[in-house]
DNA sequence: TGTACATCAGTGAACGCGCGTTCACTGATGTAC
DNA sequence: TGTACATCAGTGAACGCGCGTTCACTGATGTAC
């Protein structure tokens, strides 16, 4: 077993992207800091010399959690894209895939009802990745109809993430797929050229 | 202390009312049995009086929580209300007070990121609880513009459940309203009168 | 280039604690006479 | 109406368990000479 500064920051590196998944999956509560060194192929007495404790975990987590979920995958190809069309965006978020790989979708939709009870660093982390997505959308939507782009983007991107959140909750695939598809199809054909009042 | 019927069914309506209100604002793992003991003035023995086991609590508890829940506060007044305005839902819904006092939300909000894990029975419930919202949303909307009235109810419980999700979940006062004041004008301005393609 | 030593990532047992659950017990009530 | 007994909601201590965290230890590596 060698430890070379190289060799330490990448086991860091593995066990954060390890929590970023399975927090996506069960939530800030529902990993154990055992289940977790395991799965990082160590045992839990070594968690600490990588990390404070259990919540600076979480803080490091959600930030890298926030930053590589869902429509950000692009950016790992190493293209330098160009803001995506807000099309683009829509039918990524709303695809059947995004709703079923929960370990690799959006950290904000994940952590939705966590957030409000994370803690204080999380949920700045949280609210500037939020900030962030509403630019992103407005950004796109600018693109189509210049008319309240911001505000259009508050709503595009609320009614994605209720979207997908409800059609991961519900139990039954046909209504789940049903829901999916109407938030798609509204997005794509009767909103993004909508003009304000 | 006695134990009449009637005695232990009040207290059995006590725990689960506490629960309920619980569960929404801390999630199905954010209460424990002393706790929720404690708070209905019992000790945690007597839990088992009432329920087989904790999952046989969450079930009970998300029965009522998602038939108390948010819009149907009115009913509790005990006027037979007619089908409520889509206005009014959607009001209702993004308002502020809404927002937060979670204990008296919407559990469907409430639980949304709960929901995927939860036992099959709590899930069960849950879905036919979206699929009622709906409904009742698609009514609504029907009496507005008949068009696509269910399609569109997705899209508008969409928006309202992630937007007041976004609006809990952020730190930042100004982009919480601001987020509320978005899909609740859409909703109410744009929307209900739009035409299918 | 070869040897001696310091470093420190990782080990694995142990800690106190809160959890869900069990259980022998209590004592006010409802019922039988 | 008054007394004796059975019932059972509620008590509170105890259970095994998994949690986050601590700690003495190991042993492969990087560094000094």
């Amino acid at each position: 077993m060698g430890h070379s500064q190289a060799e330490k920051a990448k086991t860091h590196d593995r066990i954060i992207e390890i929590a970023a998944k399975r927090f996506r999956e069960a939530g800030l509560d529902g990993l154990s800091i055992a289940d977790l060194m395991k799965e990082a192929g160590l045992t839990q007495g070594g968690f600490y010399k990588h990390f404070e404790s259990r919540d600076d975990l979480v803080t490091q987590a959600v930030a890298v959690a926030l930053k590589s979920g869902a429509s950000r995958s692009r950016r790992s190809s190493g293209l330098v894209t160009k803001t995506p069309a807000f099309g683009e965006i829509v039918d990524a978020y709303l695809d059947p895939h995004h709703r079923d790989s929960r370990g690799d979708a959006c950290a904000v939709g994940a952590l939705l009802t966590d957030a409000p009870r994370a803690t204080k660093d999380a949920r700045a982390l949280y609210t500037a990745q939020v900030e962030k997505n509403i630019r992103a959308i407005g950004r796109a939507l600018s693109e189509v109809n210049p008319d309240d782009a911001r505000a259009k983007a508050i709503v595009a991107f609320s009614a994605m993430i209720g979207g997908v959140g409800l059609a991961r909750a519900v139990n039954n695939k046909k209504l789940s797929d049903e829901i999916l598809i109407a938030v798609r199809k509204f997005l794509n054909e009767d909103f993004a050229t909508l003009s304000g009042d």
